[in-house]
DNA sequence: TTGATTGATTTGAACGTTCAAATGAATTCA
DNA sequence: TGAATTCATTTGAACGTTCAAATCAATCAA
């Protein structure tokens, strides 16, 4: 138990405890000769430096806090948030940050004192927000702790944080364009609300200007992200007025539960209405039929985003802060069976 | 930045830094007046402790760490690693801890050497082992790091650690009786190698004895738990000699494949092949025909395995490892239409 | 040769908490 | 009443690192 400190190494090497510990962070000045005997005796008694006694020394952690706020309490199934999670941890471990996780309830202050108590007691190095709907007040609580933040497809102009989103309405876009080249005319959109900021806002967007643009028959039906929600909203398009000939969900997730829905009602996909996802996730290629997507860089999107984090961290967050990165990522069309 | 502490509270209480200690730590002999006198002074200053000064002092954390081992480079698109990640951190923060997780390439001596290096500087509270087939050596090496460790979905008998597990081979006799039941005579599995104490190998066990017994014919084919897998095994075995009536996937993500392998062959399912999964994951019920599949209680597992660990780092360590708890949850067949 | 400058290393304090021991006040018992 | 016991609180040191300042040795310009 009791483990090897500096002031052993130190001993062994024939130095002093602070040049050890200048090895360690290594310092300019220091002789070849020095450090390589301090490196020795590090190896000799299998050292590893106690991050307690520098993180208390030191401002911040190297441990990066992820953040997804949720209306409802966390959906261990949601493959949105279990894909980019898992990206982001990698990313983290790949810049040699470790990564925590914190799932709070939008509308819980309980939840809310948690983080905060969270982010006071632990100096993590960095935080990356995610979900949608933050508000501009709790955006600036977040910042106003001090640390580099990264927002996670969430604008919020004016904010002065860092963000990083796909470009969801252009994905959109082509969706339409799509779907209007198959001659569809009566289109119907599944989506959650439009707060603003949110990706979903983006999404509604893209339709709304695209099938105006076209001079298509457009409708918004709402649906909560997800798989039962999308099925719900196929069949409350079925028992109501004017059917669409292409149903476009959200997400992935809930066009699994259209095309479900679609399946009990018996109708031919995409032959009497098209569907289509957003997302391609990879159960988009094993529905049946195949699901027509949009493709988000998510991986790609979590990397930059862990990047601009380890690189505010990394020293330059004023500059960083200064100009705060907007990186937008391309999105991409992935024609299947569906549509 | 400059934060208070404990002597700026201990001041504004009119006690002493190690009463304030005390109120924190709920010390048994405190006069109420002192410690509300305390509490109010904490509530006014906005005191939060650090928790990396409380590190230095204290044996261990309050972080967790889940460790996967995989064969590859993580997949963040696995379902199962996915779903258990977040049952864990939800777990975890329900608790009062904190999680990071790591990912360890199974081959990657680097990977190795940063984890127990990870292990040695950070003084995590606990660990959360998941992935097959960790060596005895390894799990002895990882325990003599002295911290409580749990094992999921890994049996290692004799090892004195803590395990979690399904019972898999129950699971695996219950889905062949149901295949026996649909009439079904001829049976192949698709699964991976047959590690000890994996749960591959535990499946594998169910599926041999039960076709034995009913005296089924059986084989197995190789499959490495992705749908890639699933589909490629599917098609191959059709390309082969003796067809089965009825093919049973290890996991509901090779069944996926299997599912699409069908189809591209122009198979009816369930009516030429009957279909099946393991796991029970979400899009079970969205694939066409839907799934028939085995429930594995994945979520209440992760929570057991927490709260074994947090029972462990709550104190009585030495107890629960004299008595390492070996935890086993039934699992359930979930009839649909696939079989 | 000397004083100033640079480079390499050491010394002692500090970070904010908890532990161990010491103190003081209140209660109990003979 | 006085000693022994318990309870409540305080004091000072310690955890293992980094920071700031101090020291020592070596090089350089005058």
């Amino acid at each position: 138990m009791n483990r090897t400190t500096l002031k052993d190494v130190a001993a062994r090497a024939g130095v002093s405890h602070q040049t050890v510990s200048n090895v360690l962070n290594d310092h300019p000045s220091l002789r070849p000769a020095t450090r390589a005997r301090v490196l020795d005796a590090i190896r000799e008694l299998d050292y590893h430096p106690n991050q307690a006694a520098r993180a208390l020394r030191q401002p911040q952690t190297t441990t990066l806090c992820c953040v997804f706020y949720d209306a409802a309490p966390v959906d261990i199934a949601d493959p949105y948030r279990n894909l980019i999670q898992s990206a982001f941890i990698a990313s983290a471990q790949a810049h040699g940050y470790s990564m925590t996780t914190a799932f709070v309830r939008r509308s819980s202050p309980e939840d809310h004192r948690a983080l905060r108590s969270a982010f006071l007691q632990q100096r993590f190095g960095g935080a990356l927000l995610i979900g949608s709907s933050l508000s501009a007040e709790q955006v600036a609580e977040l910042t106003s702790w001090q640390l580099p933040a990264v927002l996670f497809d969430q604008q919020l102009p004016g904010s002065g944080v860092a963000n990083v989103n796909a470009d969801y309405a252009a994905g959109m876009a082509q969706l339409v364009a799509h779907h209007a080249a198959q001659g569809r005319t009566r289109l119907a959109l599944i989506l959650p609300g439009d707060d603003p900021g949110s990706t979903a806002l983006e999404r509604r967007q893209g339709f709304v200007s695209a099938t105006r643009q076209r001079g298509l028959d457009a409708q918004i039906v709402e649906g909560d992200w997800t798989a039962a929600s999308g099925e719900a909203a196929f069949l409350a398009l079925w028992q109501g007025g004017p059917k669409p000939d292409a149903v476009l969900a959200g997400n992935d997730r809930m066009a699994a539960g259209a095309l479900r829905a679609a399946r009990q009602l018996g109708l031919d996909v995409p032959q009497q209405v098209a569907i289509s996802g957003f997302d391609d996730f990879e159960f988009a290629r094993y529905t049946a039929p195949t699901l027509t997507t949009v493709q988000v860089p998510y991986a790609e999107m979590a990397q930059v985003a862990v990047g601009l984090l380890a690189g505010q961290v990394g020293g330059q967050a004023t500059n960083e802060l200064a100009a705060p990165s907007q990186r937008r990522l391309p999105t991409r069309l992935i024609v299947r069976e569906s549509a």
